[in-house]
DNA sequence: TTGCTCCTCACGTCACGTGAGGTGGC
DNA sequence: TTGCTCCTCACGTCACGTGAGGTGGC
């Protein structure tokens, strides 16, 4: 069989915690631990209480991942932006549902604030990488010369 | 006196610890540390036992930085890649005292292909983070749509 | 029954943070 | 003597790693 059933979802769109793990590239451990510091609560549980994990819960550890190898956060700084963020869906869904109240545009502005604040990190960062690359390519380039030398006498 | 003496070098080119740490905006306990997994020895100690940090120690705390919270790299990876390093420096050095001989040319082709690939991590975490960029970007757009919205109503 | 994946403790590890108690030069 | 910075243990913390011992469905 070139289908191996463990590499399917046990349920539609519901992954077991090694499955989950596999997809994304984490550990099983990391994401108990996710759940543990309350950043992450699976979806599911089966009847003999195993995890289960949606599409939705990918995502979002996902999104976990990428602010904390990308941008360096610790879980408590990633708990706060997730809540922003979870915050303001919640205020694109109910949009239509109440009417135009300041607390909501209070919450747009602040959200909004939020993410120009993390464009200008990722801008720093990026910057920095573009200036380490160009030191290492001076590296390679010098390498290069010596090798250069070498060649010429030999 | 607007020039305090705690800013200066105690001796000329030599840094105290909190010198070197604030200078570097790491921690005193960082440097300690640093030289315990002996990534870094200071260059010198006062007779009380004080530590004594050189320009060139600062330089290379900056390159420990770098490697660590640009690219993820952990202390026993960073010492790796400095110890490729230091023995390039000394083979650049070296270059006119010894002939051109097999083993140099081997570490000149090492060093080289540590930095191509080097180069190449910083290219894709560069990449990484430009398309996170353009996804801050999209969610600062729909925040302002929405916000276009409210102002029409109003 | 055997194998596999899952479960919950619980101790270990890496890169420091944070006092505890003491020394040394203005 | 008081203040400041430095010193060496040594235990605490964060984000997991790694067994220990046990359960549950093909």
């Amino acid at each position: 069989m070139t289908n191996a059933v463990n590499d399917k979802p046990l349920v539609p769109d519901l992954y077991g915690i090694g499955q989950a793990a596999q997809e994304l590239g984490v550990s099983v451990r990391a994401l108990r631990y996710y759940q543990e510091v309350g950043l992450l609560t699976p979806s599911g549980r089966t009847s003999g209480g195993n995890r289960l994990y949606a599409d939705s819960d990918l995502a979002r550890v996902r999104r976990i991942r990428e602010l904390q190898t990308l941008l360096g956060f610790n879980l408590d700084e990633i708990r706060t932006i997730l809540a922003h963020e979870d915050r303001l869906a919640q205020v694109r869904i109910e949009y239509r549902a109440s009417s135009d109240d300041e607390d909501r545009v209070r919450l747009l502005n602040a959200g909004r604030e939020a993410y120009v604040h993390l464009r200008g990190e990722i801008d720093e960062k990026i910057q920095r990488l573009e200036t380490f690359r160009r030191e290492i390519d001076e590296r390679i380039a010098r390498v290069d010369r010596l090798q250069e030398g070498s060649a010429e006498r030999s």
